[in-house]
RNA sequence: CGCGGAGUAGCUCAAUGGCAGCAGCACUCGACCGAUAAUCGAGCGACGGAAGGUUCGAUUCCUCCCUCCGCGACCA
């Protein structure tokens, strides 16, 4: 049968028809999916279609809700949501419950400048509420460019430190530390204003120049100096100290040294001084001692524990041994407060004599390392900055005025060798511009060392590693440290292993952790103090008492109601019974907050469980919230809070060079997203290796975004060449598949196994890297190039055609859902876009994201990829001749040429096999495959395969466009080949085109 | 300065104690004009941050140096 006119051949060829569009339109398209997903609640449909499988909880760091969110941010939430859909898609019950931090001081300093003036007569709890408004609003902000991003969540039920549970349970949490006996109050220096007789924050203070006496002083030796050396025995030694701070020196318990420096003892006159040995001539210099003769020479080290006597007190000073001392004045610069400028400054002035003054109670350093020797962290300065009675001589003196003073009274003394005006950069209260003081400072502290009151030995409620253990259960109560150790060397598991022993240093050298901030905007530390015999009293009943409070009310409670009314009825002091309090004024540090989240949000929440599966930050975090969870974890459970810890890099730019807005060198996430699209900045994340710092610039995005188009394309192809395609009616039986299209299934086998265990190792440039290059080489230019004679020529129905398209079926599912954890918004579209079966057994679900991960099935045929890998290495060759004879005009399209092998043996026999799929193979008209017999003695040429290109003969086809000797054989299509002769007597059976 | 990490082609990544990759992209040239703001091909491109050492042989193991990054700061 045969219609009346022969068909217009243009017509008869199936080229690819999709709706799948071409151009992304990313930035507008991206909107429109989100709103589809959100009328589908598709969070929720996702939770529905996991329930009852294995739990895998991912618990969320928060980020802190001041600012919008920057690309560092981007990438730490999106790395997250790839873990989330790819453990989903892997069939695991994946919740994820994202969280803001939302006390501290930078959102109290943006409040405070907002309130300007008026802050000071505010009460507390006004500005709170205004802290809490400022918070609410940045993470409202910050979760619509979170969502932007793609990523999904119980985004309207999200955990804020400052609500009112979660308040609650940071205050029963810090209940749960003074229960264990690991709370205690000790002092600790901080910046304080003396004008504003309050303590500063870092953040607080700014630098300005400022001029200080710079003083050289004398400490005498008290020790036997022959200890140090023979040469000594009998001299009259002194250390030398610089400082610019004469007022911290009658606070002085000590000198430091370092420990590897060389030190020297010159002489002058009667008096010898030591000093490092290479400060000695600068330091002769300075003090008009002319060329002094150096006595002796010796290590730091040797003078661990000697002891001086004051400059003028009655009064020890113990020589002490730390690595802070240096010879550029910097270390004597930190007890001046001016450490950072100092650091900052390439240049450091030569000032000091290596020989540290040290005050406890005025340095950071100092206190640091008074700590380690077990010194007083004294500080004889009261609030207003003046000597306390104890100070004898300058009782009551302000310091600033008092520091002329003694200067003066060195000089008389005769322990001053040196003075002199001294300029520097000096740290300035920011509010009043006044210069600052570094004062110890009572502060509540959790001991790292302390061994707890009791064990808490607890069962893992899942059940999953309690054997981890039950070996703890006999043993005595350990400290938070030796607790910590345990857990992080043996039930935490790090990615990368280095971050085991990062957080181990971390662990050994932290000091104890002052979780006390003269702020208001935190949880107040729910303590109290006796009016009657001014005892602190924490105590785990009565804080249970305001926890309860609170969850009532929120912390603020604590600012709007009298310490009565927050203690428990009839409370009375345990020491002395007076029944009348003051309440506590500072707050807890933050880290306390965000370090709560494992009991206040996975305990909380009912699809979550403590210990979560997985924590996942950047590496900034081994010393923020993975340590603060670690001990909240011990406390509470004497264990730690993740199985598993994750971590990323940094953000950098093209150069490897920090980001910072200043520099000007920063990406921002929304910007991308307004040009390219979220689903560009997802790709970067997935592009590079997120273990290391990872790259970003326009050039980088640039790649990416060809990147995208790329894989968008290979796509497309696929879907364009399935109109039409019903699977379940015209799908081919996998062993009824022409060859080259089980190739193709068993390259996807291969790509699916890869990218399935890159997502289980978290791996997901491995992802993207075996996705891109599948579509790039393995699709594009080999499969798609091959095929699309067949899917164009072939007749519409032919089993030839239905064979790739069933290939293209598969290839198109597989990929959507590999893809899918990366390019959440087009591995959908690309998934709307799949035909399905109109009788197939189960439907597909409305979304890829409720999909799983394709399966493998097992016995892939590998001696078939391995034909396939040497046709291939043989079509490289061929089109290496196909291009020469190119560049010799010998042929255009390399359809117009006629391939010629010419083999040996095996060779020979392994292509004739091929030989008439050949042609297609390397798309050109016409091959013959031919032997050849090495005779001995010819020139033996090195290929086993010689290729000869030549043009092909016959005309070509109007059809296929391939030459053939026999176009113009058939009456009725005189333009067409042989081929297409018979394909359109197909389709004119079927009548007409498809 | 301490602790930790990194340094393979312009970019993003591989592999391996033995001639550095069937790399992809970019770039150059070319083909095609039936994936078309596509597609295909060819070419170009790293002496492995520098220097030592172990080894028959190292990019891969060790030492040291340089550069960059993070933490030490209430930034992911």
């Amino acid at each position: 049968m045969t219609t009346e006119t022969p068909l217009e051949l243009k017509k008869t060829v199936n080229l690819p028809k999709t709706s799948f569009a071409q151009k992304a339109n990313l930035a507008q398209a991206e909107p429109v999916r989100l709103k589809k997903w959100e009328g589908l609640n598709l969070y929720r449909m996702i939770r529905e279609a996991r329930r009852g499988r294995e739990k895998f909880i991912l618990h969320d760091g928060p980020p802190y809700a001041n600012a919008d969110i920057h690309l560092g941010t981007a990438l730490n939430k999106i790395v997250k949501d790839f873990v989330i859909k790819s453990r989903t898609m892997l069939g695991y019950d994946a919740p994820y419950v994202p969280g803001y931090d939302c006390h501290g001081l930078p959102i109290e300093l943006f409040v405070d400048k907002k309130l300007g003036a008026k802050k000071a007569n505010m009460p507390a709890v006004s500005v709170r509420r205004a802290c809490r408004e400022h918070a609410t609003e940045a993470l409202k902000r910050q979760t619509r460019d979170f969502q932007r991003l793609g990523i999904l969540g119980l985004w309207e039920n999200p955990y804020l430190t400052m609500s009112n549970q979660y308040e609650a349970d940071t205050a029963r949490l810090f209940g749960r530390f003074v229960e264990r006996g690991y709370v205690y109050k000790g002092a600790r220096p901080v910046y304080w204003c003396v004008y504003d007789q309050t303590a500063l924050a870092e953040a607080e203070v700014e630098y300005r120049e400022h001029t200080s006496p710079s003083v050289y002083v004398k400490f005498p030796l008290a020790s036997d100096p022959s200890e140090i050396d023979p040469a000594l025995a009998g001299r009259k030694v002194f250390f030398l100290i610089w400082t610019t701070t004469p007022w911290t020196l009658p606070a002085n318990l000590a000198i430091a040294v370092n420990p590897n420096f060389e030190y020297a003892v010159i002489e002058n006159g009667a008096e010898v001084y030591v000093v490092a040995s290479e400060l000695a001539g600068a330091v002769a210099e300075k003090c008009g001692l002319d060329a002094p003769r150096i006595v002796a020479r010796f290590p730091g080290a040797k003078l661990d524990r000697l002891e001086c006597r004051h400059a003028w007190l009655e009064r020890r000073s113990l020589v002490i041994l730390g690595e802070h001392v240096t010879l550029g004045g910097e270390a004597d610069a930190e007890t001046e407060l001016d450490v950072r400028e100092a650091r900052d400054k390439s240049v450091t002035g030569k000032a000091g004599t290596g020989c540290v003054h040290t005050a406890p109670g005025h340095g950071h350093d100092d206190f640091v390392i008074g700590k380690q020797y077990g010194l007083d962290i004294y500080c004889p300065v009261d609030h207003a900055g003046r000597f306390t009675s104890e100070v004898e001589h300058f009782a009551g003196e302000r310091v600033f005025e008092a520091n002329a003073k003694i200067v003066e009274f060195l000089r008389e003394r005769g322990a001053l060798l040196f003075s002199e005006n001294y300029n520097h950069r000096y740290p300035h209260c920011w509010r009043c511009k006044n210069p600052v003081i570094f004062r110890a400072t009572p502060q509540w502290f959790i001991s790292l060392d302390a061994r707890s009151a009791e064990a808490a030995v607890e069962q893992d409620e899942d059940g999953r590693d309690i054997t981890n253990y039950t070996d703890n259960e006999t043993d005595a109560p350990e400290s938070l440290r030796a607790g910590a150790l345990r857990e992080v060397e043996q039930s935490v598991r790090w990615i990368p292993a280095w971050g085991e022993d990062r957080m181990r240093n971390m662990l050994k050298n932290r000091p104890d952790w002052c979780v006390s901030r003269q702020r208001v905007w935190g949880v107040p530390i729910p303590a109290f103090y006796c009016k009657g015999c001014n005892e602190a009293i924490a105590d785990a009943s009565v804080i249970k008492h305001v926890a309860g409070i609170f969850e009532r009310e929120t912390s603020d409670a604590w600012y709007a109601r009298e310490a009565q009314e927050l203690l428990p009825a009839g409370f009375a002091c345990p020491k002395c019974s007076a029944t009348a309090f003051t309440k506590e004024t500072d707050i807890l540090d933050v880290w306390f907050d965000s370090g709560s989240s494992s009991v206040a949000v996975l305990e909380h929440y009912e699809e979550l469980h403590f210990p979560a599966d997985m924590y996942l930050e950047g590496g900034d975090q081994y010393r923020g919230w993975f340590n603060s969870s670690l001990m909240v974890g011990l406390a509470a459970h004497d264990r730690a809070p993740y199985r598993t810890v994750l971590t990323h890099g940094w953000v950098v730019d093209g150069q490897g060079k920090a980001m910072h807005k200043s520099a000007g060198n920063s990406v921002s996430p929304n910007d991308v997203i307004k040009g390219s699209g979220a689903e560009i900045i997802r790709l970067w994340c997935a592009s590079s290796d997120y273990h290391e710092d990872m790259r970003c610039s326009e050039e980088i995005l640039q790649r990416v975004s060809d990147a995208y188009r790329k894989m968008r394309n290979t796509a497309r192809f696929a879907l364009g060449n399935l109109d039409g395609f019903d699977p379940a009616r015209d799908g081919v039986e996998t062993g009824e598949l022409l060859e080259i299209d089980r190739w193709a299934l068993a390259e996807l086998d291969t790509v699916t196994e890869r990218v399935r265990a890159a997502y289980e190792a978290y791996e997901f440039h491995t992802v993207y890297h075996t996705l891109y290059h599948f579509c790039t080489v393995t699709l594009s230019a080999r499969y798609f190039d091959i095929i699309k004679d067949r899917l164009y020529t072939a007749a519409p129905r032919s089993a030839a055609r239905r064979s790739a398209q069933t290939a293209l079926h598969r290839i198109a599912d597989a990929l959507a859902r590999l893809l899918a954890p990366v390019l959440v918004f087009t591995a959908d579209e690309i998934w709307e876009n799949i035909p399905r079966g109109t009788g197939g057994t189960e439907a597909a679900p409305a979304s890829v994201h409720l999909a799983e991960f394709p399966t493998v099935s097992g016995e892939r045929d590998e001696e078939l990829q391995e034909r396939w890998t040497r046709l291939f290495e043989m079509r490289e060759g061929v089109l290496i001749k196909l291009e020469a004879a190119r560049n010799q005009k010998v042929i255009g399209s390399s359809l117009e040429a006629r391939v010629s092998l010419v083999a040996t043996g095996e060779h020979y026999k392994f292509l004739k096999e091929y030989e008439e799929q050949l042609r297609y193979i390397f798309i050109v008209s016409q091959v013959s495959v031919s032997e050849v017999h090495t005779t001995s003695g010819a020139v033996k040429s090195p290929i086993a395969v010689t290729v000869m290109v030549e043009r092909a003969g016959g005309e070509k086809c109007e059809r296929c466009w391939s030459y053939s000797v026999r176009v113009g054989e058939s009456a009725r299509y005189p333009t067409a080949c042989e081929r297409c002769v018979e394909a359109l007597a197909e389709i004119e059976r079927e009548g007409g085109a498809a």
